[in-house]
DNA sequence: CAAACGATATTGTCTGACAATCTTTCCGGT
DNA sequence: ACCGGAAAGATTGTCAGACAATATCGTTTG
């Protein structure tokens, strides 16, 4: 068991909950509730929104408190753009180390399930046998820092952002490019394993393109400079705009699984 | 400008002292030291602890604290092929982008002081100018989530803990690979600068793979009982150790610049 | 209806405390 | 002297409560 501190209990609870959606992108995270949830400290509780905010899971804004962060399309695309490098260098090296002891079986007993069993039932189900089956990889690839800087992308963070613009023949085309990329590094093929892996993230990073405006993050902030125009003239949020209320305002854009 | 809250302010303090080696790999921060120095307290210390923690810049012995994080060799590699590639893509993308307005000339602002200045003058100044210039590469390639990136690898950090085995030849091939990159991005050449740059970082891993391991933390621990032995004895150090923090073993590696 | 004004909620940070755990020192026995 | 172990000291883990600063919301007023 994991004899860890109060502290990382916390984070790693924290992270599960984002990871299945039990907190969603945008949702506030107040103090005062979750101290009396889990039954701690403000400073602990504190510490714990450090550690994640440094990651980039959650956003901590000066006298408003953290939320769930929401990425901006510019920002998702962006990490989409470094998530392919990595993971193009993860199946390079895992098809490389197939025939490394255990690293083969350890594979095999991630993947199989995933990608033999019947069809996905939904887009949480998908999330979850995606970041599984990514996962798989950076760990085959055997690079130990590389699978804790992937850990620390969150990619299933942002497809639970998107989930809701997922239609039922993307999640059939992606497992078949997942089981085109197993293939390729099951046969030790690295080249063929960075094609398909490339193929396959590109194709996501098309499917993160053309999702609605609306699933993401509006640019604006950010540059907050002294430029009366955008701050001044309206109250902030034009039409409806998520005002993050407690519970979920910010369900507006995520539709059912 | 600095209308920042405290922790962030200490967080970019400490964040510069372990750039400028004012705090070197392996040193222990005691958080009674630091509160008094700064003036704060220990809440707001261990927040910007955790913060650092998360990023991989310092490391969280429970029960022991916090210390500048060492690499052991194995991590130095790892973290080097990651590097490799996400530098590989920043240099593409710099070189592509350099017709975009205004890229160019920030590029040759921050680079052109690097390249034909005089020799350079130490260990320690190499640093500080091999970040500026790698750093300008991830500013030109216009992608705000590698950037950021790129500043949490810290690599910086790990050629401080390697600074005693540079050479002056290295410094000077080194110096030279930069400006063959730079001519290659400027070129607007991404095939070029992405194998000017492959071939720089190349070699960094094979220097990295050549020191000595007593640079590296062994790669023992993480079991039960450490071997015991090292700091007790000697009086930690002769000269005027201002007072700042203690300072432990982990500085018999690190010679002077 | 918009701008000004409070009332309330929430966060930023501090102080002080105590138990848990690690380090160092000290001590008795062989 | 040497070893193992107990006692003392240092340092961290976590908590509780406090107070000021700032944001948010509802109400009043021009």
């Amino acid at each position: 068991m994991a004899a860890k501190g109060k502290l990382a209990t916390l984070v790693a609870e924290l992270d599960a909950r984002m990871e299945n959606a039990a907190l969603v992108s945008g949702q506030r995270l107040v103090e005062a509730d979750l101290t009396q949830e889990f039954g701690i400290s403000r400073a602990l509780l504190r510490e714990a929104f450090r550690h994640l905010a440094a990651e980039g899971a959650i956003e901590m804004v000066p006298n408003r408190g953290a939320e769930v962060r929401r990425l901006t399309k510019c920002e998702a695309l962006e990490l989409f753009e470094i998530r392919t490098e990595l993971e193009v260098l993860a199946a390079r090296r895992a098809a490389s180390r197939m025939g490394t002891p255990g690293v083969a079986q350890v594979f095999e007993a991630s993947v199989t399930p995933l990608l033999s069993g019947p069809q996905l039932s939904g887009a949480m189900e998908y999330i979850s046998e995606n970041e599984a089956f990514h996962r798989a990889i950076f760990v085959a690839a055997g690079n130990e820092t590389l699978l804790d800087l992937a850990r620390k992308l969150r990619l299933s963070q942002i497809m639970s952002q998107l989930r809701a613009a997922m239609t039922p023949e993307m999640l059939a085309l992606s497992q078949r490019e997942h089981r085109a990329v197993a293939t390729a590094i099951r046969c030790e093929d690295p080249a063929m394993a960075e094609a398909e892996i490339r193929q396959h993230l590109d194709r996501a990073t098309q499917f993160v393109y053309q999702a609605p405006e609306r699933m993401f993050r509006p640019e604006a902030e950010r540059s907050a400079k002294d430029n009366g125009e955008s701050a001044a003239k309206r109250p902030l949020f034009p039409g409806p705009q998520p005002k993050p209320t407690r519970v979920s305002s910010a369900l507006r854009d995520q539709e059912k699984y």
